[in-house]
DNA sequence: CTTCCAGTGTTACCGCGGTAACTGACCCGC
DNA sequence: GCGGGTCAGTTACCGCGGTAACACTGGAAG
C-alpha cells in the first residue's frame, strides 16, 4: 500500500535546469503548487508511491493526512451502504486529496490510485500551521475546499433534474476540461476510464452509460481512439445538451 | 432587502451581565461563535436585518461576503436550469452562510431568510486576514467548509441509492438533530417547514413527500403538533430505515 | 359572514432507468 | 492453440417516482 521514497528527488530529473523546467510546467498546470505551496510545504518530505488500484485512504480510516499529488491519477469517492461505488472526482498532478479529513477523525470518503501515483503526505495539523500566517496560501487552500463543495453541489443539481444522457455529457465535458488535449475538431481525454468508472461518476448503471455513449458515437459527437481513449466534440457536446 | 442596524447592540440585552449570559448561551450552542470567532471578528460591526423571504444573496451576485447569523433561520440552495428549487441546507443562529464565495466572484448558490434574521456581513478578504495567524480559528473555519462538503457528498450518496422515503427520513433526522427539542418519546422540530420546502430538501416532488409523511404518521413515527410543527420518533425513524 | 388562497392529501398514468440475463471482443497466461 | 477474465454492447421487464388533475382544510382579508 505505497512505498516510501526520499522526498524531493524521486522521479524528478536530476540537473538543476531540468528540475526548474519541470517545476515551471507543474506550476503552470496546477492549482495548488502554483502559489508556492510546494515551496513552503513540500520540500524535504517523503513522497509515497502508489500503484494502480492501491488504496490511498479508506472509509473509516482515522489518519488526518492530506496528500499532495506530485504525479499520477487518483479517484475520490465512496461506497454507499448498499455497496454501490460512487466517484466524486478524479484528481491529478498538482491537486490535493483527502481534504475532508479536516472535519473529523474518521474518513467519510476514500481515495484510490487510478495509475501509478506519487504523492506527499502532510498531517492536517501541519497544514494548518503552515497556512496560518500565509494569507495567499490560505486563500488557495480555501479555494480548493470551495471548489470541491461547488462541484458536489453541481452534482446534486445534476442528479435533481438531468437524465442519464445529460449527466454523462456533463461528466465528459468535465473530463475533457481536466484531461483533454486538443486533437483536430475534438478533444482527446488523456486518461482511460472503463465504462464502469464512467457510470460511477454519472451515478447510473453501466448499461445505461454504454447505450448513451454509443448514441453519442452514432451521432459523431464521441469517438474511440486507438487505445480506447475517448475523443469528444466539446462544442457539439455542449450545445447538444 | 435588509435593514442596516448598529452592530453589537441591536436586539441584544443591554446590561453587561445580560450580554455575558446571552453570549454564553450562544457559545454553548453554536459551532462558529464558540471559538471566539465572534470576539475577534464580529464586535463593532453593522448587523443586517432580513425579513422572512428576503433574499440574502442571489445566484450570480458578485459580492464576496460571508454572513454570520446572529439570530434567525436561513436556507441555502439553488435554482436549477429547469427552474426547480433545491435546498442544500438550513442554517441558524451561530452558523455562517455564503462560504462558497471564496471560490469565484459570482455566486453559484443563493440564501433566503426563512424567518426574521439578523446577520453580520464580513467581506471574504477580511475573513482571510483575521484567519491568518489564528490557527484555532482557521481550524474552525476549515471545519465549516468541510462540514458543508461532507453533507453535500452525503446528499449525493442518498440520491444514488435511497428512495424518496429514505431520503425523507434522512432529512427529518437531520432536522431533528439541528432544530429538535425533546418532548416525551419524540423530538419536536422547532421550525415550521412547508411540505414544498421539505420536498426541496428531499429532492423529490411535493406529492411524494406528502404521501411518505402520511405513511410515517399512520405508523405513529411522525406526528403533527398544534402549530403544524413536526414531532418525530427519532429512534424508530432511525432503525425503520 | 364569505372569499380566497396557500398548504395539504390522493390517485391514475406512464416513462426513465434499475435489474437481469445474455453475447461478443479482446487480452493474458498456460 | 485453448480457456478464463475483464470490458463492452444489447434487450425485455417492471417498479419508482414525475406529471397532472383533482378535492379538502384553515386562516387571512374583505
Amino acid at each position: 500500500m505505497g512505498t516510501v521514497q526520499q522526498g524531493g528527488s524521486g522521479e524528478q530529473p536530476a540537473s538543476p535546469d531540468d528540475r526548474l523546467a519541470a517545476a515551471t510546467v507543474d506550476c503552470a498546470l496546477v492549482p495548488l503548487f502554483r502559489g508556492r505551496f510546494c515551496d513552503v510545504l513540500l520540500p524535504d518530505r517523503a513522497a509515497v508511491l502508489f500503484d494502480e488500484d492501491d488504496v490511498i485512504y479508506e472509509l473509516g480510516d482515522d489518519d488526518r493526512v492530506l496528500f499532495f499529488i506530485r504525479d499520477g491519477l487518483v479517484k475520490t469517492g465512496t461506497i454507499t451502504s448498499q455497496g454501490r461505488e460512487i466517484i466524486y472526482d478524479i484528481r491529478k498532478s498538482g491537486d490535493v486529496v483527502g481534504e475532508l479529513c479536516a472535519l473529523e477523525s474518521v474518513r467519510r470518503d476514500r481515495a484510490v490510485a487510478l495509475a501509478r501515483t506519487e504523492a506527499v503526505a502532510v498531517r492536517f495539523d501541519e497544514v494548518v500551521d503552515v497556512l496560518a500566517g500565509r494569507p495567499a496560501l490560505l486563500r488557495e487552500f480555501t479555494q480548493v475546499l470551495c471548489n470541491a463543495l461547488s462541484e458536489a453541489y453541481a452534482q446534486v443539481n445534476s442528479l435533481a433534474d438531468d437524465d442519464v444522457m445529460q449527466r454523462l455529457v456533463n461528466v465528459l465535458l468535465n473530463l475533457a476540461g481536466k484531461f483533454g488535449r486538443p486533437l483536430g475538431e475534438c478533444v482527446e481525454i488523456g486518461t482511460y476510464l472503463t465504462q464502469e468508472e464512467l457510470s460511477q461518476m454519472v451515478v447510473a448503471r453501466r448499461e445505461r452509460v454504454s447505450t448513451a455513449l454509443n448514441s453519442l458515437r452514432r451521432r459523431g459527437i464521441v469517438h474511440y481512439s486507438p487505445r480506447g481513449h475517448l475523443r469528444v466534440d466539446v462544442a457539439r457536446l455542449r450545445d447538444g445538451a
